[in-house]
DNA sequence: TCCCGGGAGATTGTCAACCATCGCTGAATT
DNA sequence: AATTCAGCGATGGTTGACAATCTCCCGGGA
């Protein structure tokens, strides 16, 4: 949906209204909810912008905060999760293997997506929820546009080495699994 | 502003906009700023109630966070401070002091709030600053609610302790000085 | 020439009335 | 007793107008 925008671009509420054929009031929601996952800013009678992140950011505040984030949700979910919530989990990692085997990067990051918010549903952390939401989209807006064509074939085996350690039900090995698969997810800086 | 409310209460669009004799629009438009900064949820077509914080959430997620937040911003912010940005921080300090004298609670949260979020505004990093606009209301609706009083003297000592870190511009220094600050702000889950 | 103040136009913020849509509830029906 | 459904309350969306504010440009004065 997004990444065809402009850093900074202007964004005019009565223009996006006429184009997409509604009223200012859900625009103006809208843009509220781009500025609540940060994609956009806005200053009081001036307006809206798109807003881009900084690899400094991503690196030094995102990451880690989605860690914490993932670590108690993950930690969370391991005590409520029944047979058949892993099974939901499985049939996503399936759906990787195949948007991997049928290269269709789109698939694989929306099983992705997914997997990690059925976790942080079966968590029941609402406040970990919804930070969630005001995190992930900035993540996801910084792979789509600097990110390298991801390794979707990489993608799915992690999800599956995450997967079998949730169901030792061990949380010390669901942690490392988990650490190691977000670390991986970004190359380092220098990169 | 608020604490008077109950978890779980019902907000009526309605009702509020005649309460504070305003139309519903900008009534909306409030609650999807409470809706972000965590103090309430809303369902569709069902409105939105009162949201509580979990101990173990302001333990686990949101004290982390904030953390890392704050690490950030603080190393940031160090970069660009001149001399009279720290005499800015040294004003709040001084009234802390004078809250803690006072014994005013709500003057001297007023002044951390206003330390804190000048750093911030001198770290110049978008992102971070929003992100404190989600994480702050939470962790201030948690001290509000079932805090003990704070030892107000002890908040004023510890501002002028993180300034002096500052001031030396050695950013281990202040690392330190704000982990300490910020993890003696909260008294251990089992306390 | 450069600087400053005053419109003019564009855009956001608010208002009010209205209808559509959804969720809940309670009463009637099977 | 369980189920269904109409009515009601509240939210979501629409419209059109107006107020408040910002930006930009232009002309007058130093």
């Amino acid at each position: 949906m997004l990444g065809r925008l402009a850093d900074g671009e202007r964004l005019i509420e009565d223009q996006i209204a006429r184009r997409l054929e509604t009223s200012r009031g859900p625009v103006r929601e809208a843009l509220r909810q781009l500025e609540h996952e940060g994609l956009v800013v806005s200053y009081p009678y001036r307006g809206a912008v798109v807003l881009g992140v900084s690899d400094e950011e991503v690196q030094h505040v995102l990451i880690p905060i989605r860690l914490t984030l993932e670590r108690f949700s993950f930690r969370k979910a391991l005590e409520r999760m029944r047979e058949e919530d892993f099974a939901e989990l499985a049939k996503e990692v399936w759906r990787m293997g195949e948007a991997a085997r049928a290269d269709d990067l789109m698939a694989s990051v929306e099983a992705d997506i997914r997997f990690h918010e059925f976790v942080l549903s079966r968590s029941g952390q609402q406040h970990t929820t919804q930070l969630w939401g005001a995190i992930a989209p900035r993540i996801r807006a910084y792979f789509f546009r600097y990110g390298r064509q991801s390794d979707l074939a990489r993608i799915a085996r992690e999800h599956g080495e995450l997967l079998a350690a949730m169901q030792t039900r061990k949380p010390a090995v669901v942690m490392r699994a988990l650490e190691e698969h977000i670390a991986v997810q970004v190359p380092p800086p220098s990169a």
